[in-house]
DNA sequence: TCCTCTGTGCTG
DNA sequence: TCCCAGCACAGAGGAC
């Protein structure tokens, strides 16, 4: 297929001129810099997009149409560097010499002269690429058949990874800029409004003008009123950013067919001294630089006889439609059709990260109920904790990377690699931890993340209000106990105020960079020392975390919906658990009184209630069935108090007569445990001498021993083995356990405890989330899973089968396992997040 | 300008 | 010298 790529000069030599300014000359002291950058990239990019064809744009007059437009435009830019200036003929001689066309148009921009090219090609079939950094092109991607290529990111951007990147579709990209502007072009947009509220509004609205047609509506008020004053530019800044697409081309496409580079390349850049971009130029000097081996494209009809003998498929959505490969080459028909062409033969296909997939072939209307093979899962499983990056997984299982940024470069190195990850989960012995656990969680994730959770966001706005007015006056305080103003966000000015102006001791140093420490501890013991200001800060610190990472943010994530739709990312961790982000929702307060307020903001629908279920002491359980200790199991079996019991246990004495202080430290050392928790950690914990501290401990093992007896065993197994497992199989890979550095060892064997208690409570959860999700689908439950967080699920049901959801949920996740302990569930039903844990 | 690092703090 | 696993914020300073 032909395939163009377009390249806006400006930008990317801009870009490589100030990232690598100064930094490089050539031979005879000309600055070197922009075209060296330059050229390393676009060697990158032919590398990874194989194009065909090649042109790149620069602009070549300052005076355009849109000048005429507004008397500012571009009038105030800056002429461009002097040292940028005497590079444009040198970055221009080697594209000539590398046998690409160069586009210089006099009155026409070279965004406008892209936007022509690219539709125009589009037009007649081929798949154009657009290598920029500039944000007004991104508009262009609105044809399915014109592509970004994002020189910063080195992404390639399709419609949605364009709406992923600057926050709205390309159909929305002008609109949002004739907002905000573009301070690199020049345009002014709206004064006042920011690029956070105009990618809102624009959200909210759709448009300029059914933002204007609904003025009253915008909030804040802020931006009401600026929108209200200046209606004339914002228009202007529309018109402005609007590409021309109708500038007439001076040649046919044909004519930018890449061209093998001239011989008198190498010489040129040996004479610049580009020694290492001469190896991009291959081993002779003629050979044009082709990319390696692709899988050809054909029509689906023809591909489809080989497709139905394949042992080995892989596949990805591409713009909607779902891409097939085997050997013998790849082709792509609509989801539908080649879903039903493919049959049950879909599950054994590859691709990479399922979850999107499925997500993606849901939103083209065909509704997957399980996955594909996923090699970003097996990579996952197989070293946990690593990066899953596709082109790392190539170097990692030895197989040639393609150009990874197109569809049939991913596709072949899938190929590639699905036998080898399929080879490596049997010898690790992890096959089942994959396909049990991990795969059939794709679809419950899935549907998870798209039906979000909804969100009171008037309650949060009020409350923020409440919060800003507390920290105005914290702000007040502080300022007059310290005797100045100064930024109490900054730990660096904080330090300052802190041990110089007060002279107050430094209690304890950051361990990256030396400097004094000013985290919650040391405040604590300061203001403990009879300092005021220390206490002050304090209150104000948990203020305004709690304003700026939850209140003030999590509105901003909301979808059109009114929900939040957090990520459920599968691959992240080194213990096997869940992480959420975008936003995080595993990390809502709930320990402080104010914090858990964030709670109430959590709600069900009209109609529904939340359904929250947690395990009650999950990891302990664990820890009790792994070291099987008959003390710890039998108190379990009991159902008692745990903490307590291990109390009475600890220091000799009846149950009853447990003091609050005796439970505390026994709490404290059964967490500790969990953490490969040491004397000194204890000791700091419960604020008593080292030498009590490990007399706890003492005193817990010889009531405990079978739990000391299996936390050595573990140690033991990681330093012979390098390795440990969860219950369910799951491998965490540990390295340091025979480090000379004791600091490194003791982080290692702390890892190798944790990883397996851990490890195995999120297998547990994992497992119950794959039943209570088929359940709830087999029973006809008119409710969805919500939210994990790592030992709770949240649910929302309709209000009248609520109690049922609970009871099912409950007896879910007690039954997921048989156990040496039982497992129990606490739930909770309510209007709120806050009262349904309540 | 954007990005990365650092310190800090929220959760289980 | 802190106790495992995460993510996100603000500030500060350098840069593919």
């Amino acid at each position: 297929m032909a395939k163009l790529l377009l390249v806006d000069g400006h930008s990317n030599l801009y870009r490589a001129f100030f990232a690598l300014k100064t930094r490089l000359s050539a031979p005879d002291g000309t600055p070197t810099g922009a075209v060296y950058g330059f050229l390393r990239m676009f060697h990158k990019m032919l590398r990874e997009l194989a194009p065909t064809h090649v042109a790149v744009a620069f602009d070549v007059s300052r005076e355009t149409f849109r000048t005429r437009m507004l008397e500012s435009y571009k009038g105030t830019r800056q002429p461009m560097p002097e040292d940028l200036r005497v590079q444009v003929p040198l970055v221009q001689k080697a594209l000539e010499l590398l046998g690409v066309t160069l586009l210089l148009t006099p009155d026409v921009e070279a965004d406008d002269m892209i936007a022509s090219l690219a539709e125009k090609a589009a037009a007649e079939g081929f798949e154009v690429v657009i290598a920029t950094v500039d944000k007004d092109l991104m508009q262009l991607v609105r044809d399915p058949h014109i592509k970004l290529w994002h020189t910063r990111l080195e992404r390639l951007l399709d419609e949605q990874g364009v709406a992923e990147v600057f926050g709205v579709p390309p159909g929305q990209v002008v609109e949002v800029l004739a907002l905000e502007g573009d301070a690199s072009d020049n345009i002014p947009g709206c004064p006042g409004v920011g690029e956070k509220t105009a990618r809102e509004l624009i959200r909210r609205f759709g448009s300029v003008a059914a933002l204007y047609q609904h003025l009253s509506e915008v909030t804040p008020p802020k931006a009401q009123k600026a929108l209200a004053e200046n209606r004339e530019l914002v228009e202007l800044s529309r018109t402005l950013v609007e590409l021309k697409r109708d500038v007439a081309l001076p040649f046919a496409l044909e004519q930018l067919a890449r061209r093998p580079p001239l011989p008198e390349l190498a010489e040129f850049y040996r004479s610049l001294g580009f020694a290492s971009l001469l190896s991009e130029l291959g081993p002779a000097p003629s050979p044009p630089p082709v990319s390696p081996a692709e899988l050809p494209a054909l029509p689906w009809g023809e591909l489809l006889p080989s497709l139905e003998k394949a042992d080995l498929l892989a596949c990805r959505l591409v713009d909607g439609q779902l891409a097939i490969a085997c050997a013998q080459g790849f082709a792509s028909a609509s989801a539908e059709k080649a879903l039903a062409a493919l049959g049950p033969r879909f599950f054994a296909a590859w691709c990479y990260d399922a979850k999107a997939l499925l997500s993606g072939l849901r939103d083209a209307g065909v509704a997957v109920e399980r996955s594909c093979q996923d090699a970003m899962l097996a990579a996952y499983v197989l070293a946990p904790g690593e990066t899953v990056e596709l082109s790392a997984l190539c170097t990692r299982y030895r197989v040639p990377a393609p150009p990874l940024a197109t569809p049939e470069g991913e596709l072949s190195a899938l190929l590639a690699l699905a036998p080898k990850l399929r080879q490596a989960l049997e010898a690790e012995g992890v096959v089942e931890v994959y396909e049990k656990l991990e795969l059939p969680l794709i679809p419950v994730l899935e549907d998870m993340e798209r039906v979000g959770v909804k969100l009171d966001v008037r309650f949060l706005a009020e409350l923020s209000t409440k919060v800003a007015a507390l920290l105005e006056a914290r702000e007040r305080e502080i300022f007059a106990e310290a005797g100045g103003s100064f930024n109490i966000n900054s730990p660096k000015q904080l330090a300052e105020v802190l041990f110089s102006w007060k002279g107050m001791p430094v209690l304890r140093r950051t361990s990256k960079t030396r400097a004094p420490s000013t985290d919650a501890d040391v405040l604590q013991e300061l203001a403990l020392q009879g300092f005021r200001l220390p206490a002050l800060i304090l209150e104000y610190r948990e203020l305004s975390k709690l304003k700026s990472t939850y209140l003030d943010a999590l509105p901003k994530q909301l979808g059109p919906d009114g929900r939040i739709h957090t990520r459920f990312n599968q691959a992240v961790t080194a213990t096997g658990r869940l992480s959420s982000s975008d936003p995080n929702l595993q990390n809502i307060p709930i320990r402080s009184e104010l914090g858990r307020e964030v709670r109430r903001a959590f709600v069900a629908d009209a109609g529904k209630l939340l359904v929250v279920a947690d395990y009650s002491q999950i990891e302990l359980r664990v820890l009790a069935h792994l070291s099987r200790d008959p003390a710890l199991v039998s108190a379990f079996e009991r159902g008692e108090d745990i903490h307590a019991a291990t109390a009475a246990l600890v220091f000799g004495v009846a149950s009853e007569l447990v003091t609050p202080d005796m439970r505390r430290a026994a709490k404290t050392i059964n967490f500790g445990l969990i953490y490969g928790m040491g004397a000194y950690a204890l000791s700091r914990e419960l604020g008593v001498s080292q030498r009590e501290a490990q007399a706890f401990i003492d005193a817990y093992f010889a009531r405990l021993p079978r739990v000391r007896e299996y936390l050595e065993g573990v140690k033991e197994e990681a330093r012979r083995t390098g390795k440990v497992r969860t219950l369910f199989g799951r491998v965490r890979h540990i390295a340091g356990l025979d480090s000379e550095n004791a600091n490194v060892r003791g982080n290692a064997e702390r890892m190798a405890i944790n990883a397996p208690v851990q490890g195995t409570a999120a297998d547990l959860m994992k497992l119950a989330m794959i039943r209570t999700y088929e359940s709830l689908k087999a029973q006809g439950f008119p409710a969805r899973l919500l939210l994990q967080v790592h030992d709770e699920l949240v649910l929302e049901a309709q209000a009248e089968a609520a109690q049922d959801v609970a009871s099912l949920v409950k007896a879910t996740m007690e039954g997921v396992a048989s156990l040496a302990v039982p497992l129990k569930a606490d739930v909770g039903v309510g209007p709120s997040w806050a009262e349904a844990k309540g």
